[in-house]
DNA sequence: GACCTGCTGCGGGCTG
């Protein structure tokens, strides 16, 4: 049956009103899923490409059919719920089908509307479901009676992450709540795995998730790179970086290979694109910023991303505060009649955001400095290209920035990076010479070309999302017996890395610190410490959030500063593009009180630690010893590249991953943040010195005292847990502070929880196997240095 | 050498 006739009346006459031509293939594939079979669906297509509708016309269809029947669409961002609501009220308007929303802006009325006429679609945030639970935990049967259909928008921001566990967790009750078994539909723009989606959907039946993507569509994709060494007075041109292994051949034994000198800009590769550098129209700039490398990119944004809408993103809120001050600067120097250039991140205030986001839509030349911020789905109109300052830290991020541009029918994707590297000097050490940065950013576009994303730690096990759903349930179910709350969770429930005996000890330490307590027949309830933690309507979110000062000028609010980043009167700090000074600071209110500045400016927001995959390191490796250069360098990063791939055949590490000089042996193991890590940790644990960068570990001792010690680590028996217990850092999410008893010492759980979750015991001991047969039998404390040319 | 997300219920006072 053709798919059109499958809908409803009401909703075929929409699709005439509408004036929609045709169906696109997802939605006619979806419309015949939804039905004819009883799958559950995921749907993957690129932003834009009909997703919400190929979910929701066969379930509007099926809500027309039967008004009992209810769905509840499930989406991480009050901005793209409101940009929804919208769309399925104007579909729904003639067919009586009821259309809510349910987040933190929206009115107490509207929800009571809801509470007292449930039905119809629903679209919530997690967190407002999870409020559901703790304010009508008892009503939630009735509320939610009739449910068939939970969507689930943006499923890949929820598949890594302690918000989708919570969100599973949620799910699950609501199944266990109702005792209704709703259909899933995911929508999703960029999946790695399918398998790992359908895992996360239907733990015990990952089957019957029947994958829908959009092929019909490729798109061509244009990506640059160009590589800004930093080293203000004294660095180095490019060209004269091979000369560089002069200097360095007493400790690296690199010396020079001929190689043909070739300029900035003399070689220009086809099919890629390629930044426009005209260093003659560089005006003077003033002191404070001459010499930068985020002095060379920001001429080259000031004429790239003059035109048009577009997006700069930045690894951090800093830099692109930084960026926008300069851009400013030039605009001021070269007399610009307009300005387009503007910030969007995360402290910067709702009303400023909200204004760039009109702009953005506004078809006026607008180009957003900003962060991730604006890389999920939210609407802000067609893309023109997409710069990216830096590598990002995952494949995933970059291929989401990309996704963004050329979203017209036809338009390229394009992408133009700028990485910053430190030029060498003779204090460079190997890492620096092989240039790690652009070496990245190059292995995130091969890994993209290759259609590989960063898998998700499906093991994880999550106890602090279990101590909130813990205390939730609590809430939700008055008292319960231990067993009871096992079973929901970590059976029925997503949190099944967690054994009985674990989960036990986490119900103990809460009861040790007053927040659940246990009634005489047995049943586990909420004490004093956890009824304060629960009625305080911060409990909501699973993850944590930072205490910031807000920052005033003339009664609005422009964003905000970390308390320990509140710079003294007078001072002057960069703030969503603008300079800002203190005129005064209330700290009683939280408050900073600031008007236009002038002077040089500073800037700090807060940071956590980064994470970067094994498969993105061993990509860089593979890039180090090919011989090829991509189209999308520029002849400067063509330049780099070959000094890399240089340092790193001169040093041998093509053969042995072993680097040897007097007294010092640095090891690079080719591994990601955990394996790094776990090394460290062994090392730390057999009191072997040892310094980290970020590829390499650099022992004090000599070739056969690595070769034992390398031994040792293979044959080691060691518990994971008792490497995470030398951790200096252990807490990382919001309840893990209840995980641990500081007067006893006790970090039993934190260890456990850090051995499995951010330790890799297996990889470590392969890298140190795979370098033990790497090292040439009988060899000396010094090889034979590689003879000159 | 990081980034982002989210958030109640109730009572008092005011307006039409």
């Amino acid at each position: 049956m053709p798919a059109f006739s499958l809908l409803s009346e009401g909703v075929q006459k929409a699709i005439f009103r509408m004036g929609w031509d045709e169906l696109r293939p997802i939605q006619v594939e979806s419309i015949q899923a939804v039905s004819s079979t009883t799958d559950d669906l995921i749907i993957s297509a690129r932003t834009a490409g009909g997703k919400t509708e190929a979910a929701f016309l066969p379930i509007i269809s099926e809500l027309e059919r039967d008004p009992k029947k209810q769905a509840i669409y499930v989406g991480p961002l009050k901005a793209l719920i409101n940009d929804q609501f919208e769309r399925l009220e104007r579909l729904c308007e003639d067919i009586g089908v009821a259309v809510h929303r349910w987040h933190g802006d929206v009115s107490q009325a509207a929800k009571q509307r809801f509470r007292k006429n449930p039905g119809g679609i629903l679209l919530i945030t997690p967190e407002s479901l999870e409020s559901n639970f703790c304010n009508y935990g008892r009503a939630v049967p009735d509320l939610y009676g009739g449910l068939a259909f939970i969507v689930i928008d943006e499923l890949h921001v929820f598949l890594n992450d302690v918000r989708g566990l919570h969100l599973a967790s949620l799910l699950a009750r609501l199944r266990t709540a109702t005792g209704r078994n709703p259909r899933y539909i995911a929508l999703s723009a960029t999946l790695g795995d399918p398998d790992e989606a359908r895992l996360y959907l239907r733990p015990d039946n990952p089957a019957s998730v029947r994958l829908i993507s959009d092929q019909s569509r490729t798109r061509e994709v244009r990506v640059g790179l160009r590589t800004s060494l930093s080293g203000s007075d004294n660095r180095l041109k490019p060209s004269e970086i091979l000369n560089l292994f002069d200097c360095v051949v007493g400790e690296y034994w690199i010396r020079p290979k001929p190689l043909a000198d070739a300029p900035f800009d003399s070689v220009r590769p086809p099919d890629a694109v390629q930044p426009d550098h005209d260093e003659e129209d560089e005006p003077e700039e003033a002191d404070d910023t001459k010499g930068s490398t985020l002095d060379e990119i920001a001429h080259d944004i000031a004429s790239a991303f003059q035109e048009g809408t577009n997006l700069v993103f930045g690894n951090s809120r800093a830099t692109l505060e930084e960026l926008a001050d300069k851009l400013h600067k030039i605009g001021e120097v070269q007399h610009w009649a307009y300005d387009p250039f503007v910030v969007h991140h995360g402290s910067i205030s709702w009303d400023i955001r909200s204004d760039v986001e009109s702009r953005l839509k506004s078809g006026r030349p607008t180009t957003a400095l900003c962060t991730s911020t604006l890389e999920l789905g939210i609407d802000i109109g067609d893309i023109r290209a997409i710069g990216q300052i830096d590598p990002p830290w995952s494949v995933a991020a970059f291929v989401q920035r990309l996704g963004r541009s050329g979203r017209k029918e036809g338009d390229p994707s394009i992408m133009r990076q700028y990485v910053r590297e430190d030029a060498p000097s003779r204090e460079s050490s190997l890492t620096d010479l092989l240039f790690p940065r652009l070496i990245r950013s190059m292995a995130i576009v091969e890994l993209m070309l290759a259609k590989w994303l960063e898998p998700r730690g499906a093991q994880r096990l999550h106890l602090s999302t279990l101590v909130h759903q813990t205390l939730s349930l609590l809430r939700q179910s008055g008292s319960i017996p231990a067993a009871k709350l096992y079973q929901t969770l970590c059976v029925v429930g997503p949190f099944r890395a967690v054994t009985p005996q674990i989960y036990e000890r986490v119900l103990r330490s809460l009861g040790g610190k007053d927040i659940i307590e246990q009634s005489p027949n047995g049943d586990m309830l909420l004490g004093l410490a956890g009824e304060a933690i629960v009625s305080n309507y911060q409990f909501y979110a699973s993850f944590a959030s930072n205490e910031m000062f807000a920052v005033n000028h003339a009664g609005e609010k422009i964003g905000e500063l970390l308390p320990t980043f509140v710079p003294p009167k007078g001072r002057v700090f960069l703030l969503a593009g603008r300079r800002w000074e203190v005129l005064d600071i209330d700290e009683n209110a939280r408050t900073v009180i600031v008007r236009p500045g002038t002077k040089k400016a500073e800037v700090k927001f807060p940071g956590d630690p980064g994470d970067i995959s094994t498969r993105i390191i061993a990509e860089m490796r593979r890039i180090l010893s090919d011989s090829k250069f991509p189209a999308y360098l520029d002849p400067g990063s063509r330049l780099i590249l070959e000094a890399a791939r240089m340092a790193y055949s001169r040093a041998g590490l093509g053969r042995c991953p072993l680097l040897v000089t007097v007294g010092k042996i640095r090891w690079y193991p080719w591994l990601g943040t955990k394996g790094l890590l776990t090394l460290h940790l062994f090392a730390l644990h057999t009191k072997m010195s040892v310094k980290l960068d970020e590829l390499s570990l650099e022992f004090e001792t000599t070739v056969e005292d690595l070769s034992k010690w390398l031994e040792g680590v293979v044959q080691s028996d060691v518990s994971a847990e008792t490497l995470a217990g030398l951790m200096e850092i252990k807490e990382f999410e919001r309840f893990d502070g209840m995980l641990k008893d500081d007067a006893k010492k006790d970090y039993y759980l934190l260890d456990y929880a850090n051995a499995r979750d951010r330790l890799d015991i297996a990889e470590a001991k392969q890298a140190a196997a795979d370098c033990l047969e790497a090292i040439p039998a009988g060899s000396a404390s010094r090889p034979t240095p590689p003879p000159a040319n």
